[in-house]
DNA sequence: CCCGCTTCCTTGACCAGGTCAAGAAAACAG
DNA sequence: CTGTTTTCTTGACCTGGTCAAGGAAGCGGG
């Protein structure tokens, strides 16, 4: 896994740089994080870097789909490894977990409307909302979106 | 329909003033707008209402479950009227015009993810996201997001 | 191994969308 | 009409994020 990230930022066209790398190992421990969170964490490898350049990283790497954006309805925008497969999320309104779902149809647009309107669409975006097993059991104890529980992602 | 909006806003339990009346007229005539654009709109009919109100008539609107809040990643939250059908929207990435589409099945959750990684899931959101009939056609002249744009809805 | 060009990171200003709080004004019950 | 409660106005403030200028780092050629 490690060997290959270098690679794949060349085969991207962008150059081999430390915070580069720094924001793609946090990605890879977890897998939907926010640009602060992945800032902080990032700071434990490369205590330098500083928060316009994880901006700018995730810029880079979003652009040349090495990485994915996603931006749940009420809060910040949150990143992921995981790209080309078009899978969907469960999002926790309890606790702001997050959750891949793959798709059913494997291929963007996985859905069509029942009517277009004229559209051509290219992608169907899905946002499951729920309460992840941790919140329907302790209902009402747990704030929203302490960044901490996004940490870590349940795999579909 | 305009002889239900006093009545309507006092079954839900709120006062009915001038500031709520002109926000219901707009979000009529205006499928989905923006905050500002309600802002600029109601100004038209009553002109010393001030860009907080109508964040507040919103938020009480919204959350009597007058009206709905949609936030398409990119951009503005998003205000409608149409509210308690479970229906989801299309979104042009050339110039933002939304349009809405009915949900297949007509209840909440309209679709199941193929593993809920133990959520119990009361919502499944679903946007689609391609080009109108018109951005088709004028393929790169236009530019994202100028809001007069935004204000004509096509009901699907 | 070093040089130079290009890309990228750092620093800092700035912006949009939106929330929060205090006091004034308006709605409604009596 | 009066009092109480809700709501609106005004203004400060906050988060998440972008933009611009200059210095530093990557990387290809010698």
């Amino acid at each position: 896994m490690e060997t290959t990230w270098a690679e794949q930022l060349r085969t991207a066209g962008l150059r081999v740089t430390r915070p580069r790398l720094s924001v793609l190992g946090v990605l890879a421990e977890h897998p939907h994080v926010d640009a602060e969170t992945i800032a902080t964490a990032a700071r434990t490898v490369h205590p330098s870097i500083s928060p316009q350049a994880v901006y700018g990283v995730l810029k880079a790497l979003v652009g040349s789909g090495l990485a994915r954006r996603i931006e749940p309805a009420g809060g910040p925008a949150l990143y992921e490894l995981r790209v080309g497969d078009n899978h969907h999320h469960l999002v926790c309104r309890g606790c702001g977990l997050i959750a891949d779902v793959d798709c059913v149809v494997g291929q963007a647009p996985c859905l069509a409307p029942s009517d277009a309107a004229g559209f051509a669409v290219d992608e169907a975006e899905v946002v499951f909302w729920g309460l992840c097993a941790d919140c329907q059991v302790s209902r009402g104890t747990n704030g929203y979106g302490t960044s901490s529980a996004i940490e870590e992602g349940v795999s579909a």
